[in-house]
This record gives C-alpha cells, structure tokens and sequence, in this order.
DNA sequence: CGCAGGGTTGATAGCCTTCAAGGTCTGTGG
DNA sequence: CCACAGACCTTGAAGGCTATCAACCCTGCG
C-alpha cells in the first residue's frame, strides 16, 4: 500500500503520484497500531525512531514531578515527529485518538541522508517548518492571553487540518489537552470558548467547533 | 583569519584545527559589525541569510502590534541564527551589546549541502538541537512559575555561557529582555532575583549573577 | 554635577487558577 | 431500547500570582 504517496508534505492533501523524498524511507518502515492515551514512546526512551502520523492524532507531552503537563504539539495527518530527539525522546508521543502510526529506524535515515541529498534537504526543510511552528508557539505562551492563545491555536487547527466541512473544525483531542498546549486550566478554555460562543465567533460542540467568523477569530489571536 | 575553527560547535569552547563541517561556508561568509540594539535583520527581511554569532549576544524578537514583545532567544559567541526561516525572516534579530556577526547567503549554504553530506548533516543537527532547545522553552513559558522561569533560564545560561569565572555568570542582556524572553514583566523579574538573593542563591549584578548555589537553582527552576 | 536609562521596591488591580458543584454525552450492559 | 456509570465538559465563587502603576535609586557619562 502506497501509504506515503497519499499524504502531503504538510499534511494537506496532495496530488497522489507526486514523489515525495520521504518515500525513499517507505521501504524501511513498520505500521503501528496505537490506541487512545496509547504511547508511541515514552520520554525517555531510546529516540531509535522517527515517526509519521498515517491517520489520527498524535500529541507529545512532557510531564513534570508534580504532575503539571505540556502538550508540546499535536501532530496530524501526514506530520513527522520525533525527528528532533536525539539519544533518547524528551517529550513522550501518546494516541490522542485511536491512530495508525509509521515508524522508521533513525538509523536508516541517517544513512539515506547521507547519499540523498534530496532526502536530506526535505528533512531540514521539515525541521525548518517546526523550528518556525515552535517559535510561533513561544509567542503565544509567552505574550498572549487566554482568549489569544485559543482563537490563534484555533486558526492553527483550521489551516493544518484537512477541511472536511468548509465551516467545522474538529478537534479530537479533549480540553485539558489543548489546556496543556495552552499553558491554561481546562476551565479556562472552557470558559473562554463561551465567551467566543456568545460573541458569535464560534459554535461549540464536544468534538470541534464551528467557525462562524473566521475574520473575527483572526482578529481575536492577535496575529 | 580562521574564525570559525576557534568556535565550538555548540557554543563551548572546542580544540582548534578540529574541522567542523560548517568550515566549508566560510570562504562565502562576510563579517558584519552590530552596535548594541542594531538589527541585524528585520522582521520580514528576505531571509536571504545565515547568521553566526563570532562575538557579543544576539537575540531575535518579535513584536505585536500593540507593543508586547517576545525575545525568542539570545545567541551567544558561535551560535547560528536565522536558519529556520525561510523566505522572510519571522523574527528580527538585533545585538544585545555590540557583536560581530559572520553571514553566509542562504542559496550557497543549500547548494553546498547538497554535495556534502557533512554539511548537511550538521546543519540537521543544529535545527534538531534548536527544535530541543525550544519545547525545552515551550515548557518554561506553558508551564513554570515566574522563579522556575528564571532559576531554569538562568540555569541554561549557565550551561552555554563559556564559565569566564566559575561562579559569575555573564548576562548581557537587560531586565527587559529576560522579560519579554520569559512571558514576564522587569518588575516580576527583578523581584524573583531579589527573592533568590536573599535566600542565598544568586548574588545580584547589573551585568550578571553570581551563582551561590547551582544546586539550589536547578531545584527552583523545577527541571 | 546633573541627567538619563536602567534597575529596584511598594501598593493595588486583574487575569487566570483553584476549588467546588452540577451538567451532558457516550458507551455499556441489562 | 433503555438505564446507568463514568468521563468529560461547563459554570460559579474565591483566591493567588503576576501585571500594572508609581516612585525612588543607582550608576555611568557628558
């Protein structure tokens, strides 16, 4: 099954056929099955492998001593991840829902990119890309509000999924996981997107929300 | 001048005459000269550069539009920047004190990794290194008190500072800056410090801190 | 010697958290 | 098909951490 060549360079759909450099690395993976709050890996564990996300949602989490935890990303369709760990993992990969995973020997990647330099490049673009995500990120915990905060992750979720309805955003992970991505409370969230209900930017359900006034939702994330 | 062999790869001081891949760039690079608050680039510039800090801190920022700031991070002796961005640079980058600065024009950087696999592997690294570096950030910012942000950015410091003396660490940059670097305001700053001084962890510079107890600060920086 | 910029300290306020109590949905078993 | 249990979500009240506002201090420099 050519499952790659389904899958596009940032997760949106992509003309299948299209050769994709990642693909040299097809023949080197295995499919994992993971389901809800199933880890991928651990932290901690030996960062043997890189993965990419063949359907569901994947999240990374580090937890601290006393039980405080961060939701460094939420990895969707098609995204790669664990590729920055080296010796071994420092954010932990858990099924946000029930995903199919692939995973290749960090080893063989490594030694593809050394003779391919189109592989090679696709990677330090795809390190590019989260390096510039991650930065993104920095600004909205570091700078914004509550209300910032969620309409910008919002307006994140909307461009990296792939659209199923032109108006509904799902998003299958659950409060407290985008509370913890957030660097808010569950309450707060909560709380927050009321207040946006109210206002008429979003509709609100258990496993998205509407997007009303994306112009609005925009504005709101202060970007 | 072989600049680049007197630097380390990771910013610590390294042998001389060991080769670093990064060498390679050197016969395309062009020394810039940075007077303390002088941009380097601009948010929004043409990211047609690759910057090294030779001497002196750099650090990158982004500003909203209602004036909050976030420093992404500070650069010190050897460190590069302004390799993640592509296009146009997300972040502006301005001296902390009067720096020079080694630049090497993106397009030649991409070709020559093309034909060395050295290159390019170390380059992998640098971004792996800073996608790390930031989800260590991400949870500062998402996740840590005012002290566990300053005792663990002061702790980081520590780690990549070059140890002029054993026990002051250096710190270029203003009040402000750690600030808008930590999502805290000068004054929570200052307080923290002072918090720590008199509970005989720091002792208190304008140009830096005196590490009193290094164990006590990674306990308070919760790492 | 006085000024300017950064640093420090104090008082008050506000945003978000914490604590608490329902409410709602989903899946499971009778 | 329905009832129930548990997880998740939502809403309310009170409190705390950090921001804001304000004043003062210190230090380097013209």
């Amino acid at each position: 099954m050519p499952v790659l060549t389904q899958i596009a360079p940032s997760g949106a759909a992509r003309t299948v056929g299209q050769p994709d450099a990642l693909d040299l690395l097809e023949q080197f993976g295995t499919t994992l099955r993971v389901s809800r709050d199933e880890e991928v890996y651990a932290e901690g564990d030996p960062a043997d492998y890189c993965c990419r996300v063949i359907s569901g949602c994947i999240r990374t989490v580090r937890l601290m001593e006393d039980g405080r935890r961060q939701v460094g990303e939420f990895l969707l369709e098609g995204d790669l991840f664990g590729l920055e760990d080296v010796g071994t993992h420092d954010f932990s990969a858990e099924a946000v829902t029930d995903s199919v995973v692939r995973r290749y020997p960090r080893r063989m990647i490594e030694a593809l990119a050394e003779t391919r330099p189109a592989l090679s490049r696709r990677l330090r673009e795809l390190m590019q890309a989260g390096l510039r995500a991650a930065h993104e990120r920095l600004l909205r915990l570091g700078r914004k509000t509550a209300t910032e905060r969620i309409a910008s992750f919002l307006a994140e979720m909307d461009r990296r999924s792939a659209h199923a309805g032109p108006t509904f955003l799902e998003l299958p992970m659950g409060r407290a996981d985008i509370a913890d991505h957030l660097g808010l409370t569950v309450e707060t969230v909560c709380r927050v997107l009321a207040a946006m209900k109210r206002d008429g930017v979003v509709g609100i359900a258990r496993t998205g929300v509407e997007l009303r006034d994306r112009r609005a939702l925009r504005a709101l994330g202060a970007e």
